[in-house]
DNA sequence: GTCTATAGTCTGATAGAC
DNA sequence: GTCTATCAGACTATAGAC
């Protein structure tokens, strides 16, 4: 009823959404949670009924928002193209930019959301799986047929690559800022996210409508079936 | 002395090889390893010491000949190149096919080094990050070099961002490839390496040699260092 | 709702026989 | 070198007082 004061639900839930973003779901005991959180250890079995749902809560807190801003940001983009096709750099944008958006405005602050998203992608946890997949196949939907119609000459096995390595990118970068200052001798920054939003944008607009290859060529004449392994 | 069968060594290197990669350092006990393998827990402590030496042991036995080949084809193509720059797509070619390759030879067979070698820079074991150090520092000095003769309009800083997105698409479109298949309908088969590294070149060289846009184009006029957080 | 106390399980590591 | 047996510690989850 009150809301005075950050409730234990609250506090959870952002101390797990740093912890689990740093160390990964089975590096993380609730009792460091908890402890850091201040809380006691049985509340978030109160709370959550268990570290899995806890984990679930997580995720799903922000990659709601996050989702259904994205295709709200794509549909009005559309509207604005009027039956022409959306500029690439709209679409990567309408993509990237909620991420990066909703990822810093956590209570938590900074990127503990995005070292975790991208944790959850690269080492998914299995009772977690059915849950992301429900929340992303949609997603991917959209954006293929409006990828589709603003590059009509990438055939789809190629576009599906290459918004494979677009993803990777983005999620690369995100959760790579600590090595990324170091590697490039503190010459880039890290947390700069607008300027990452930008960069990310330039590099994935030049690589989603490359030419293509002569191998890519030879397969665009084919019926749509991708091929197997080619060891020219 | 005899070779006549995989020794326990080498049985316990393979197994702990696939497990580390598919769940990771920390959900992976040594009781499984040693269950999978065939042999008896004690003759990990016996052979490596510890879990974590086990674990460096994993890494580095294919990081470091990947890495010696990479250097040596790298060297190659400078010196076919005659002092000229080195086309891009030929530097990304030595950096991206011995992963491929050694990664495909091992004897436990598929990409569980892949998975492994993505986990590990997504989620680093602290035991294991001087090493890490060690081994890719001077691959990442060497590259960059020789990035710059050929990219030579590319300001540094913005040539470190599109390293940066560069790995991330290598390793996530090898760590993805089975929901890959799924959410592409499997029109792009995962394990199609060859057609991987294709389409990574394809995609990279554009990202790499992308126009700046006006932002970067600011950046690139300034004395090198570059900007902190902007937001327009 | 919040706490203490603890049950029950699994872990990495090692001692010591063979 | 390879085994069995076992230690000491950390974990999740829950029972039950307040």
């Amino acid at each position: 009823m009150s809301t005075e004061s950050p409730a234990t639900r609250d506090r959870i839930l952002d101390t797990a959404e740093r912890l689990f973003g740093q160390q990964g779901f089975s590096c993380t005991s609730l009792r460091q949670i908890t402890d850091e959180a201040g809380v006691n250890l049985a509340s978030v079995n109160y709370h959550f009924g268990s570290k899995e749902e806890l984990y679930k809560g997580v995720l799903i807190r922000r990659l709601r928002p996050i989702n259904e801003e994205r295709i709200k940001l794509l549909t009005q983009a559309e509207q604005l193209a009027d039956e022409q096709p959306v500029p690439i750099r709209s679409i990567l944008e309408t993509f990237i930019r909620p991420l990066l958006r909703h990822a810093t405005a956590g209570s938590a602050g900074g990127i503990a959301f995005l070292r975790l998203i991208s944790r959850d992608l690269t080492d998914p946890q299995p009772f977690m799986t059915a849950e992301m997949v429900r929340e992303i196949d949609p997603l991917i939907e959209r954006y293929t047929k409006v990828l589709t119609k603003t590059l009509p000459g990438i055939p789809l096995a190629e576009l599906f690559w290459r918004m494979q390595f677009t993803v990777g990118g983005i999620l690369y970068a995100a959760a790579h800022q600590r090595d990324f200052e170091r590697i490039s001798c503190g010459l880039c920054r890290g947390d700069d996210l607008e300027g990452c939003l930008r960069r990310l944008i330039d590099f994935c607009t030049a690589g989603l409508e490359a030419p293509l290859s002569d191998f890519a060529g030879r397969l665009a004449t084919q019926s749509g079936s991708d091929a197997g392994p080619v060891h020219p």
